[in-house]
DNA sequence: TAAAATTTTTAGATTAGTCTAAAATTATTA
DNA sequence: TAATAATTTTAGACTAATCTAAAAATTTTA
């Protein structure tokens, strides 16, 4: 139907939609650790797929039927996530390179009936929401830990950061998902917040307070 | 590592080989429905990867790493499908084409924890030996029901035709893996063959006897 | 064993996706 | 608001995989 490609740039059009309404061919190529060069040759082949809306130098958005595709994709992004880390026993810091090759298989049956089999999660082990089998879900409102004053409480749900090296370091602090935690103190100098987790005290940077999210 | 494409060839010629030793690019060509002129180049370039032996116009061999890979692509294919069948309940004429896509995704930690989640089965939904996380197998011989002679017994061990056509045949007909045969007659006119399975007479044709194949 | 048939390879195109370098457009800023 | 900077597009080239048509090699057959 479509290719490996067109699939990556609909989904990477997708994600930075939510930031920015118009996403520009520089963002994208970013997006894809490619030039922009090839973005342009793109947008036009999926514009004239309909897939997206795109006049020159003005930026792009989804068309309904390229959002449903990148809803699709990241669909199966996130199942295959949940199964990895529930039925396979992978940390939620090893699945996402895995999860990128198997969002490209293409039976619709294969991730409905998987979905089933896991019996329908509806957030994988990041805490982004699954869209269900038919594209439908709901963006939670996180905000990050940073956004809290002292003495305020939240349940981590989700990061902003997927990468390996935060996940991990969560992992190490224990700071998880479903973790109940207060701020117990932020200093005002560097932004660094003291929380409370289960009766233990946890420093975390500034940095770290604004990729970890948290729902109330 | 391989282009899905190079992984299709390998596996085509691993598979061609078990019938004739050295295989034929026009062989090739027929096993991937693409054609000869097309088969050359991505000989010559199998080649240059030292996959494969290769000299003009005398036909092809795999080399101990191309066929490493070739039975890898193999382990991947018949784990999926054993996967698709037991855990998310798809018939096993369903779940060729589906496994012709998840055979291609890389990973080998993946498929190894696949494998132990499902308790390291032997045999694939057709009866195909799987190989270990090693690529070790034993290609066991099967013969097909049109070998035997009357009164002799078999167990239903696998198929020689993986067309859904025919597996759904074998089902409508109860003739599914593992059942115990026992033939009753052979017609000397046309070599179809009456069937004793479970007390029930199955007639079926030589065609079927031939396609069909059992252990003892 | 020489002609005919078949198979295989080469030659030359095509398509998808990518790149660099240069040109065109838009945005910034002085 | 005109020059400068940044962004985006175009032009032209490259690689992987494919094709058709023609040439070369091998096999068959008479
Ligand atoms: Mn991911
Ligand atoms: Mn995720
Ligand atoms: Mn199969
Ligand atoms: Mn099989």
């Amino acid at each position: 139907m479509n290719t490996f490609t067109e699939e990556n740039y609909l989904k990477a059009i997708y994600h930075l939609s939510l930031q920015s309404e118009s996403v520009s061919t520089n963002q994208i190529a970013a997006a894809l650790n490619t030039k922009a060069a090839s973005v342009t040759d793109m947008l036009k082949k999926l514009a004239d797929k309909e897939l997206i809306n795109y006049a020159k130098y003005q930026g792009v958005t989804l068309t309904p039927s390229g959002e449903k595709i990148a809803i699709s994709i990241i669909r199966k992004h996130r199942l295959w996530e949940y199964f990895l880390v529930e039925k396979l026993n992978f940390k939620w810091d090893e699945v996402h390179d895995v999860a990128e090759e198997l969002e490209h298989i293409s039976s619709k049956e294969l991730i409905d009936r998987l979905d089933n089999f896991m019996g329908n999660p509806r957030y994988d082990p990041h805490g982004d929401p699954i869209p269900d089998s038919n594209g439908l879900f709901k963006t939670h409102e996180l905000k990050p830990v940073s956004a809290l004053t002292t003495n305020e409480k939240g349940i981590i749900s989700g990061v902003r950061d997927h990468s390996s090296a935060f996940l991990q370091y969560l992992e190490r602090m224990q700071l998880t998902i479903g973790k109940t935690i207060k701020v117990a103190e932020i200093n005002d100098y560097d932004h660094s917040v003291i929380l409370l987790v289960e009766d233990k005290k946890i420093h975390i940077s500034r940095e770290v307070a604004n990729n970890l999210l948290i729902s109330i």
